[in-house]
DNA sequence: ATACTTATTAACACAAAGTTAATAAGTATC
DNA sequence: GATACTTATTAACTTTGTGTTAATAAGTAT
């Protein structure tokens, strides 16, 4: 087990000064009295703390000023727009990149169709990133890193692709590979792990301290927050539960690649169901087109042929929740991922399957950022690989 | 969410004094400058803070010195045998009581029968207490604290029993009741928790960040512990996992108190499913006095009749432990209760089932603590209530 | 203009960690 | 047994950073 360490000052200073710009961020725009009372802190060490992230061109005033009976005070806020990151989703169907600020403003986007693999799939990564470096330099800001979620299984503090089959990425070090490109602050994380904690700063998750981000698509996986922080667990595999097993006959047969649960009820398998279904019927359709969302559609308007595979579904999302709900206990769940677009129809009959047969229901909620969650959250650990951030708990 | 708090010169002092005392703990007996070493902190810091545990009976020289050279250096330890406390493990048929030092050492235990409900229940527990209590203070030693580990839902800060049915308890205000009785700090935490840190900090669990806590007894559940402490949830009920979803089957159909997975696999339900079979076949047995156990030893002299009930569970047992290492991920899963004890029939068929079906097969070990491990998580529960500890993490 | 309220600044006190040089306590060698 | 060498401990001082208090500044209401 790993020990707490020593701190000096220079380390507490560090730590008041993520807790002061951490309340600046969330509650600003905020005057320094105001963080003192929030934080129970001196409020000499608040005007020094922020003269300094001021400096820094962290914080800014905002121009606008309070009063509350006496000199007016005036309001700070976070500088979000001082600074820009580029931010980069790596998919097995498609590079999605972007240029945003700290707030999440993006200020361009690129979505590139990724067909390739092995060192293909690097240079079209790396042009990509050109091009919203080439954007980012117009704007005139401070660009602070670049974040990349990828697939697979990332070793994330070393900045290794560890394995990643579908573009058969094995311990490649992209970490490096970009920052000897690029020369500016690399962080590689799972795609889904950014995902969540993007809900968690910027979407539906915000004020949660504990939840679990599912994403339903061309797989099944989930990116947990614990503690407002990423869960990577022991072996950088916490999440994948594309793995659950939907009942005791998925035991002991061995599987490479894709797991149990996301083999019955995946969206391409969802695609797959239906595209036997209609072949069987002698439909005439374009089987090859038909996408989990077209099947969705078929439910909606009662096609009969589309309701067992829905219905089959749900029965699986509904122990999926099930399970996390149990296993977490988090403040909400969000669902994420092409099949999430369909939430209208799952939500309710989720939530009838499963209250009362676990003892806490979570919420469950749509992802509100979509595909650009993975973004977000490369923004926040890209801030906190700029700066240093901590975190302090008293023990209990 | 919880904003991480600010930090002043007496907290930076606390926060070191716990990661020296937490590795004098740990590594002792162990010297001076070997802690410099291991912590990144100043001689100076080391000597104060060493001075300062040692007058408050924290720590002690061991009386050995070590010579690598030149001037010998004492080696310091933890005086764990300097204060003991009073552990208390409250369930449904029994109340298991102990004197302890910090270091694990049991000076006396009791074990109580319980059979009755409400306010008898608490009467029982008082006197338990009480009898502890008459026998520590013969020790001489000084008394830290009274840890409870009670059954069902603990609202551990506010220190009450929110809810115990086979006890009938509803939000008891057991700490508050507990104080005033005995004038001495309480801890008041669901027992499956408490069990979990004990066996991170005395038992097969020790030097594991994130571990899991497996009980399977007259129900089912899990303790969780991540990053070295105990993960609770939102709503206090993470790891109930005896409400997890063996298949779809169990969707939609509300129960009350028990959760599904234990309805079919609990120690009890094995001997209820033994009972039947036996009656069934018209055996002369005292049908009443089969437990688990039983039905264990059967299968382990290969009677047939014992074969599918045992087989059932175990694949119970895989589907639960896979679902436990694919959310969590941990180093390893305990396995603890009174099924544990045929944990060598269970083990190895378990891991068969699971092996290359989920990404990563976690360790899978015996509790070496058994129904000692609560007690062991109230001793550092204890601890930590008694002096203050801090966790400091830098984000990333 | 005056009184009142709140914000900001400056000077100083306090807490705790870090550094450096002097001293102490050993062992090994001659 | 004296001397050299190594490491531990102590004491004095420096540095970093927070906390406190009194003086000053910037407002509004009367």
């Amino acid at each position: 087990m790993r020990s707490t360490p020593t701190i000096s000052a220079t380390e507490m200073r560090g730590i008041n000064r993520s807790a002061i710009l951490d309340i600046i961020r969330r509650k600003g725009p905020i005057a320094r009295s105001d963080i003192v009372e929030t934080l129970q802190v001196s409020l000499m060490t608040v005007i020094r703390i922020v003269d300094e992230l001021i400096a820094e061109d962290m914080v800014k005033d905002s121009g606008v000023k309070e009063w509350t009976g006496g000199r007016r005070r005036p309001l700070l806020e976070f500088n979000s727009q001082g600074h820009v990151i580029i931010g980069v989703d790596l998919n097995e169907s498609r590079i999605y990149g972007a240029v945003a600020d700290l707030a999440g403003n993006i200020y361009t986007e690129i979505t590139v169709p990724h067909h390739t693999s092995g060192s293909e799939s690097y240079e079209l990564l790396v042009q990509t990133i050109d091009g919203l470096l080439a954007y980012a330099k117009t704007t005139g800001k401070n660009i602070l890193g670049i974040g990349v979620g990828a697939l697979g299984i990332t070793y994330y503090d070393e900045g290794v692709v560890h394995w990643a089959p579908t573009i058969e990425w094995r311990d490649f070090p992209l970490k490096e590979n970009l920052h000897k490109r690029f020369n500016l602050p690399i962080i590689l994380d799972n795609d889904v792990n950014l995902a969540a904690l993007g809900e968690t700063w910027f979407g539906v998750g915000q004020n949660c301290s504990n939840l679990v981000l599912v994403i339903i698509g061309s797989g099944i996986g989930a990116g947990i927050i614990i503690d407002g922080g990423i869960y990577r667990g022991s072996h950088l595999t916490a999440g994948e539960i594309g793995f659950l097993l939907p009942d005791r006959t998925f035991l002991g047969s061995k599987r490479d690649g894709f797991g149990a649960l996301e083999s019955q009820a995946s969206g391409a398998i969802i695609a797959e169901k239906a595209r036997k279904v209609l072949a069987d019927r002698g439909s005439t359709e374009n089987l090859e087109e038909i996408s989990a969302e077209y099947v969705f559609d078929a439910y909606r308007n009662n096609e009969e042929w589309a309701k067992p595979i829905i219905e089959d579904s749900i029965g699986f999302y509904s122990q999926m929740l099930a399970t996390l709900a149990v296993c977490f206990d988090p403040d909400v769940i969000i669902l994420s991922g092409g099949v999430s677009k369909s939430a209208d129809l799952l939500i309710e009959p989720i939530l009838k399957n499963i209250e009362g047969v676990i003892p806490i229901c979570p919420k469950i909620l749509v992802s509100t950022l979509g595909h650009r969650a993975t973004i977000m959250g490369a923004i926040i650990e890209t801030l906190y690989n700029t700066s240093d951030f901590y975190s302090v708990r008293k023990l209990s």
